[in-house]
DNA sequence: GTGTCTACTATACATTTTGATAGTAGTATA
DNA sequence: TATACTACTATCAAAATGTATAGTAGACAC
């Protein structure tokens, strides 16, 4: 890398990753979704720990940013669905460098920071 | 992605990764390192707003994590360099996946989670 | 009309993370 | 010897984040 502005750009948008995906049950949320997961009760049976409240707020905060929506499955059915959008597709390429590269270091190294 | 098992051992890779960079100043710190700053006033000064309780411990957090080193600058100085390890170096790929997704999002999206 | 399921919300509390501020030990400089 | 610089540490407060627990409103089943 160059010059010092340069490098300093790059930090808000990696940044931006991070706040959309770094709280605590955002990762399995989408990676259930992206599993073909869908429903309130379902997410929050295959999520351990995870509780109605937190689901019900990370769920809101993804559909905000426009990772996820939320549709009825049918009228007056009081049953709704949630799947990826396309931007919560496309995280996929994000995902999958994490993983190559967590897979790596949890071979390599691994110390707990807390 | 086939069966949820697969899907979720995914899981903990990628949360190692958030666990390693995730809290509020890891990206600075190590896009400060990747850009030759190397010492403990250097970057200080470069990023605006940390505190010195604050950057010892994340520099501590990531020499534990075995991301970074810390090495004495010549003997009985007082000086300290800290530099990226290959580990860290190897993170590269995650960054620049994360950088292209957060710059292609704030293009199309944007909306603060909180 | 009672119970059950889905999809949540409300309230209060606990824990974790971060910030503000001040201080310290060692070396170098005038 | 006094001052300043490097590289931190200590203490406490505030803010953010997450947990526990209970409750609610609509639909459906018997």
């Amino acid at each position: 890398m160059k010059n010092h502005e340069e490098c300093k750009s790059h930090i808000p948008p990696i940044k931006d990753v991070l706040d959309l995906i770094g709280s605590k049950w955002k990762v399995d949320i989408i990676i259930a979704l992206s599993c073909d997961i869908h429903r309130f009760n379902e997410l929050e049976r295959q999520i351990e720990g995870i509780s109605p409240r937190m689901l019900s707020k990370e769920l809101k905060d993804l559909e905000l940013n426009r990772l996820i929506q939320r549709d009825e499955i049918s009228p007056f059915s009081n049953t709704f669905k949630y799947s990826l959008t396309e931007h919560g597709w496309s995280l996929r390429e994000v995902f999958r460098a994490m993983l190559t590269w967590g897979i790596d270091y949890r071979n390599k190294v691994m110390v707990k920071t807390n």
